[in-house]
This record gives structure tokens, C-alpha cells and sequence, in this order.
DNA sequence: CTGAAAGCGCTTACAG
DNA sequence: CTGAAAGCGCTTACAG
């Protein structure tokens, strides 16, 4: 292996092309007051000698072109994976490096918050779902604050309690949406397999379908399922990991709970998983214990994920992508004077996983 | 909105603390050489004041703490997300961000590694495919050759042409797993629905397959699926995108060449999609068809994807989180004086989508 | 153990 | 249009 060659630096540049730092400079950053022909030339020399830009010191002296921080809770969630895609699509197109941080829960975000500004980005893009209790977002969003207050942009994605942009996937709509398609079709017993109960993107979710089954009662937190009486439909909700297998474990809960798979009384016809990989999980674990779908059990989900057409799932469909594109959109807008927020839409999509319930003998 | 307010200086930190800058930054960086109790002292006032390092300085005066660049083709495709979680979970192991890039074509490969350079990363690890043809990647590999005369590590995953450390998913073993699976079925007229013959990753699955069945001849690329015959069966190719949608060209191209769908006589029996992905797109095109999996074909894949459970697909396991890991980690490594190679492991999971082919009428 | 000073590689007023 | 010089915020020999 050969010794550790030097990468080059500008002034080994503007040596070679006879100019002085300063006009190199100017020429490669395409600052105008240069002639052309200069300009061009040292242009040509940089690029034949193989030339690249320092960013540490180009963002230490002052020059821009600071990259973009994004959170996410699992990039390997087709949720997040979706929403990183349309965000690096919009990054590609601007020449904004995207600095990419696992962060699961609100220490994390923190931690991940310091790096990136640690790293001068220009913006953050904070994708993981806001907490219903502000007091566990509060370290997180001060640091956030602090990072505006510096000139940081941010963009968060759903409700976050923090001043900032935000694009605003419509959960409650979408829950409304799939609460009365489910109602629509017979089902009057319906069990919410759920993500943690402190994300609002699950109140959020929960709240819109409960008031479309007949009853705007919000929900906390439950160990087992809880049961709510509503003039439309009696529900249960069950909590568990915003994953696969918190999906499976929901279904497990409503078992053990004698809601699912007995003998047929009181029992739940339709299941809502909150996202579409708790549905994968419930579709896994109703297939695993011989429970049929749509025959004996009706499920939907949240999000319309690539795969979900693959199993026939009937779900809600949010624009991942498109929230992550809108998001980095809007934290490479000029701040304004009062946060921006956008809304976006979704749209129910049939497919085979739900179906009117069979008549009870 | 306030002020933009500058970001605290370590000189702030020192002052407050009644210390050099020296001391101030020995503190923070944990170096040797300062007392216990001044380096504690100093650590509470830059917590206490909220102070967070400008790693583009830091980075410039010589401190290390780079970061990693990832460069995949498509971060929504699951096969890269996985990858990418794995590698971004090492990566916070290690205190180290990631940078990530998109990049589908060769020349986008070569403007990301540039940008990579720019700012200096540590390490690069390139995810994607090698290409068949050296003519590809010269550009994009001297790229990287240069980076690593100045210090940098690269690790590719699969193989490329170039000088680095790998770690190469043993797709030829993996074809050779699959092809033998399904001739011990008992098929004998097969078809590959494969991604782009320019790609690596395709070649060698394309191999294995093709020894396994009773032949090493290789291919080239095929406008229409081109057809080969060899001792235990006959196998027709037909190259298409690396995606969902190329999955399903590639039932309509089958179907187009009469090797499918049709009266039965001459058909193939079993499709091998050379990606799960892909495999996705066939089974839905398939579905859109009427043709039954497995009744009237079976399908198998590679890479065994979360999802490949969900639809039931028989496959090939590649342990994607792993490769990002092991790439990272060996980029993570002093450079050894030659390059080191970690093969890894497969696994054949059989599911429900592939069944010995019924008897023709 | 602690500090003053040089230097990392750029950009950008400030002169000319 | 072009250049000499200051400065961005750190780290690290070099002295003490």
C-alpha cells in the first residue's frame, strides 16, 4: 500500500492555474466577478488534476452547502425506508448530502440532535412520530429550538409539540375513513391492534376511527385490551410494539382475551392494525392459529405500503415519499414568520383482507 | 422570530470555565493530560451552556471522528433499507453518522463518491451491484482508488472491480441452492426472470442457477428470452429492471414468447425471479393473469426480504443486515496490506410458492 | 498539568 | 476583474 497521499488542496489548484486563492475560489464556486475565460480555465485545471472541495473548511469559512440531518426510528420500516426515499430524492436534486440517525425513542433523538448539529447541518427532518406527553419530547425540542434560534431549519413530520414546519399525514381522517368503511361493511364488534399508546400518531389514528365507530373518546394506554361501549360498535384496543411483532402479539391478546378464535360469542369481527407491518403481523399470526381472513376475521391497516398489495390488504393510503419530499421542501423554504404546516391526503384502498362478517350461528 | 443567535465557540466554553482553549478542548475530547477535576469542571460548564462542537472544525484541525458514506441504489428498495440498518446500527455503536447517497447508474455512482470526498468521510461503503463490464466502473473505481491513496476505507458488498475489502454474498452458492431445490422438484423447464445482465449480483445468481441445472454456460444479455439447453433442463432468460415492475415484464414477457399461459405444451414450470422484489412483481402479474402459484407455476426468489413470509414465497435467505454490518466493520478496520474478504452464508426457506409441477394433460 | 501560537483549507470583505 | 489578508472554530505540537 502505498504512503498516504495528501488530497489537494485549493491553492495547489490556483498554483498550478497561475491565478491567486481568492480567484480560484471565486471560479469554482461560481461567485460571479471573474472572467470567464478565467474562470473556465481554472475550472478545467481543478478537473483535471482531480480537485475536490474541502466542505469542513468551505462551511468553516463560511461558504453554505450544509447537508440535511434526518431521523428516523428504523430506516429498515418500510414506513421510514418510503419516506427517506422521497426525501434523498429532493436532496439529490439540490446536491444536499442527507446525514441519516436511527433514533427509537426521545433520548435517542436527543443524542442524535446534538450530533447533527455537531455536524452544522442546515435542516432537520425529524420522521418519527410526535409524543402525546410534551414533557417526553421537551429535552428533544429545546435542543430543536435552539437549533432554529441558530438558524437551523426543521421540518417535523405529524404533530410534534414544537414550532416548527410540519407536514401533517391525515391520521384522524384516515382512521375516520377506515372506521366507517369497516362500519359500512356489518361490522359492529372491531378490535384496534395499536402502536404504543403515546405516539400521536396512534391517538391520532385511534381517536379518528373511534369517532367513526360512534364515539370520540380518547384512549390511554392499555395492558390488556380495554373495551369502550360506543352507540355504533363496541371496541377493543390493544397496545403493543409499532412493528410486525407487536402485530402478532395483539392478536395474542385478543385470543387470550376470548375475543378472537372461540367459540363465536362476543367475538371481534374485524381487526384494525394502526400501520400496515402490525397488519403483516396480525395476517401472520390469524394464519398461524387457522383463523381465516376475511372468512373468519376482517383486517386493515395503515399506510399502504409497497407489499401491502401483495398480501391484499385493505388499507389507508399516506404519501410516505411524498411526506418526506414535502418535509425537506419546506425546511429548504425561507423560515416565515409563523410555522408552515401542510396537510396531506389519503385514500382507502380496497382489497381482499376485509369483507362484510358472516352470520354467527 | 428572534435573532439568529451564533453558536457557542469552545473559547466560550473556556472563558466560562476560567481555561486555555487547550485545556477547554483537551477536556472535551477526553485527550490525556488534563487533571481529573479541570476536565470535569470544564465538561459541566459546556454541558451546562448547552455547547455543542463544530465537527467542520474539529474535523479540519486534524481531530478525527469522520463519518461513514452509504451509497445504495434505491433506499426504498428493502433489500438496500435492511442493508442500511444494518449498517447504521454500527455505525451508532460507534458514535459515527452516516451519509447517505442515491445512486442508480454508474455515473451517479462517480458524482456521489465526489460529493463523499468533499466532505471528507471517513470510510465509504458501496452497497450496490458490480458491474460485469471493468469499462463501467473505471470512473467511479478510480474515484474510489484515490480516495483510498489518501487515507480513505472502502468496502464494497458483492463484486467489484477494484482493489477494496468485500464482503461478497455468495450468490453463485445461492443459485446453485435454488436451481438444485427445484429440479429436485422436478421441474425441468424453467424460466429466470432476471435484473440487468450488466449487473454482477445477476451473473453469478444466473450461474449458480444454470450449474445446478446441468450447465455453466453464462449469458449474455437477451432482448427476448433467450433459451439454453442443457443435460437436466431447459432454461429460458429474459432480463429486465431490478424492481417490482421489472418482476412483472418478465411474466409478460414469458407469456408473450408462449412460455406461459399458454396450452400447456412447452411451458415452463417454474419461474426464478433473480430478487425477491421482483419476485413480487411476477406473483402479482401472475394473479392479474389467472395463472396459479403453485398449481400452474411455481415461483421462487432471492434475498428473502421481511415481506417474502407474508406472500409465502420460497427463497433464498441473504443476511442483508449483516452484509451492511460486516462492511462497515471492516471499513471501520486498519487497512490490511491486502484486501480482506468475508463471504457470507444463504439459506434455502421454503414456503408455499414453489411445488413439484403437476402432470400435463 | 496548562497555555500561547500555529495551522487545518477554505471564503469573503477590503483594496486596487 | 484580481489579489493579499483576515478569519471561520477547532486541535496539536511546542514550551513551560
Amino acid at each position: 500500500m502505498a504512503e498516504r497521499v495528501a488530497p489537494l488542496r485549493l491553492s495547489d489548484v490556483a498554483a498550478r492555474a497561475g491565478v491567486s486563492l481568492a480567484t480560484a475560489s471565486r471560479s469554482l464556486t461560481g461567485t460571479p466577478g471573474v472572467s470567464a475565460a478565467v474562470a473556465g480555465h481554472v475550472r478545467g485545471i481543478a478537473q483535471e488534476m482531480g480537485y475536490v472541495t474541502n466542505m469542513h473548511a468551505r462551511s468553516l469559512a463560511g461558504g453554505i452547502a450544509s447537508s440535511i440531518g434526518l431521523i428516523v426510528s428504523e430506516i429498515g420500516d418500510p414506513y421510514f425506508s418510503e419516506i427517506a426515499s422521497g426525501l434523498i430524492g429532493v436532496a439529490t436534486e439540490h446536491q444536499r448530502m442527507v446525514q441519516i440517525s436511527h433514533a427509537g425513542d426521545p433520548d435517542a433523538v436527543l443524542a442524535q440532535i446534538r450530533l447533527l448539529r455537531a455536524y452544522r447541518v442546515g435542516a432537520i427532518v425529524l420522521a418519527g412520530s410526535g409524543f402525546s406527553d410534551p414533557a417526553l419530547e421537551a429535552a428533544a425540542n429545546a435542543e430543536l429550538a435552539s437549533f432554529q434560534a441558530s438558524g437551523g431549519r426543521v421540518a417535523v413530520i405529524g404533530r410534534h409539540h414544537i414550532s416548527a414546519d410540519a407536514v401533517l399525514p391525515d391520521n384522524v381522517a384516515a382512521g375516520r375513513s377506515i372506521g366507517t368503511y369497516l362500519l359500512g361493511l356489518g361490522h359492529r364488534r372491531i378490535a384496534i391492534v395499536a402502536g404504543p399508546a403515546t405516539l400521536n400518531s396512534v391517538a391520532d389514528r385511534v381517536a379518528g376511527t373511534l369517532e367513526a365507530l360512534g364515539t370520540i373518546e380518547t384512549l390511554g394506554s392499555l395492558e390488556k385490551p380495554g373495551a369502550l361501549e360506543s352507540p355504533g360498535a363496541s371496541v377493543s384496543v390493544t397496545h403493543h410494539e409499532f412493528t410486525r411483532a407487536g402485530g402478532a402479539a395483539g392478536v395474542a391478546a385478543l385470543v387470550e382475551a376470548g375475543l378472537l378464535g372461540g367459540d363465536g360469542g362476543g367475538e371481534v369481527t374485524a381487526i384494525i392494525a394502526l400501520s400496515d407491518v402490525m397488519a403483516l403481523g396480525v395476517l401472520a399470526e390469524l394464519r398461524e392459529r387457522g383463523i381465516r381472513v376475511p372468512d373468519d376475521v376482517s383486517v386493515v391497516g395503515f399506510d399502504d405500503i409497497p407489499v401491502a398489495a401483495d398480501v391484499a390488504l385493505t388499507t389507508v393510503r399516506l404519501p410516505m415519499a411524498e411526506l418526506g419530499a414535502a418535509a425537506l421542501r419546506m425546511a429548504m423554504l425561507e423560515p416565515a414568520s409563523r410555522p408552515r404546516r401542510k396537510t396531506t391526503g389519503h385514500e382507502l384502498v380496497v382489497r381482499a383482507s376485509a369483507a362484510p362478517p358472516k352470520a354467527r350461528p
